[in-house]
DNA sequence: TCAAAAGTGTTGTCCCTACACCCATGT
DNA sequence: ACATGGGTGTAGGGACAACACTTTTGA
């Protein structure tokens, strides 16, 4: 029987930074911690990689059990494993960042779990590491937002030029000029402009979009340049 | 004592993927395994993450131990966790990449090893989802390159455009014309221009530059567009 | 009629690519 | 002299940012 003898083992676990759009802020998802240490402190959504799944099975489940949702946006950053960042015992946890519709999820809350959204800006302090993982979710959001069209996630299923803008404006903690952005973003040929109006941000309505998903498939490995002057 | 009771343990191990270039192509670094299950079969080099490390730590350590080498560019990846991946028990790699002088490294070649240079498109199999790595670290490096300064890495202190140009071409797999090449590598500002020139490629020569250190660890974040038709 | 937001037009600038051509030098 | 890479010049086109303007419609 071979095996690798006298080498240490170790809990993996994944914590997921959740995010939302509610229409005006970016926001994370938080729950309060069910378990011992720091019980009742707010804590990004993880949980323990089990036996048989990999840890992008792990934070999928993670993700379905505590906000029902399935099919999530889910992206895999890095792992965070200092010595002494869980002060019980040795845990190496894999950081995963998810973008939902915050629409979904509220129409699909499950109460068993105390969340609560956050504004990103505004947020409780978290335990362990999680602040660190959160800047780190926020920069690696800004990045990868930058270069592809992944902020549609983020958005119900029918959007408008002005909904994206303010959430282009939002992941980037910057203005954009409404004008060219809308240029810019139409012209990816991603979109698909619906007949139906929105009214309810002015008395002219904006246009409804779709996200086509045939060239968004295709074309969520493409550079897009969707930032003016990009620069990190 | 506060515990997390019936939670499953694991291995965890980092892998590292080399990437060296000798003037004329990409190349990766592996080494024969020296335990078993595979034993004498070619895999990237890895190790268990101790006690008191972090898998950065480990992974640094591991490219100490079997190259001899130290300050190596080293970038996580990703973690690879299936169920499976190792027959004889669970095990989490977390997954690297290193960009080495391949002069450096065999300067100082650590002998203990049985290590050895492959041509990044014609390498042996490797055990367990290695091969997979391999492919996965190539096109990061790609990506990577493409947007950030980088592939100086792989090259010794002073070095020519026309060596870059090639090692841009080797990485991306393509054409580059070598006109614009060199007007866009000097235009980024990184590289300061010595008197002496290489004569070992042409009879007119190539000048030799250096990297602009300075400006190399400010701009190291920035978006560059080093690739003509970026796509990817 | 007016306010307020949506969205199109316009223009100058800069960058990028393609390609021609000159440069330096060992043989 | 001439072959061989190294390196610069140049011109056309496209993208982009800046900013003016029109459109739509509820109040």
């Amino acid at each position: 029987m071979i095996e690798y003898s006298g080498q240490p083992h170790y809990l993996v676990a994944v914590d997921c930074i959740v995010f939302g759009f509610d229409g005006e802020h970016l926001k994370i998802l938080l729950v309060k911690r069910g378990l011992e240490p720091e019980i009742n402190k707010w804590s990004l959504m993880g949980g323990f990689v089990g036996a048989n799944e990999s840890p992008d099975d792990a934070a999928n489940r993670v993700l379905k059990k505590m906000t029902g949702l399935e099919g999530v946006y889910l992206e895999q950053m890095q792992i965070y494993g200092e010595p002494g960042r869980d002060p019980i015992e040795r845990t190496l946890s894999v950081g995963y960042f998810a973008l939902i519709d915050i629409h979904k999820y509220e129409a699909q809350l499950n109460d068993d779990y105390e969340a609560e959204w956050f504004l990103i800006n505004d947020r409780p302090k978290l335990i362990f590491d999680h602040d660190q993982m959160v800047a780190d979710a926020r920069k690696k959001l800004r990045y990868k937002a930058a270069l592809h069209p992944i902020l549609f996630e983020m958005l119900p299923k029918k959007f408008t030029i002005p909904q994206l803008h303010i959430l282009f404006e939002e992941v980037n903690d910057t203005k954009i000029d409404t004008r060219n952005f809308s240029r810019k973003i139409t012209s990816t040929g991603l979109l698909i402009k619906l007949a139906e109006k929105d009214r309810t941000g002015s008395k002219k309505g904006a246009f409804y979009f779709k996200l086509d998903k045939k060239k968004y498939n295709a074309n969520s490995q493409a550079f897009l340049n969707l930032m003016p002057n990009l620069k990190i």
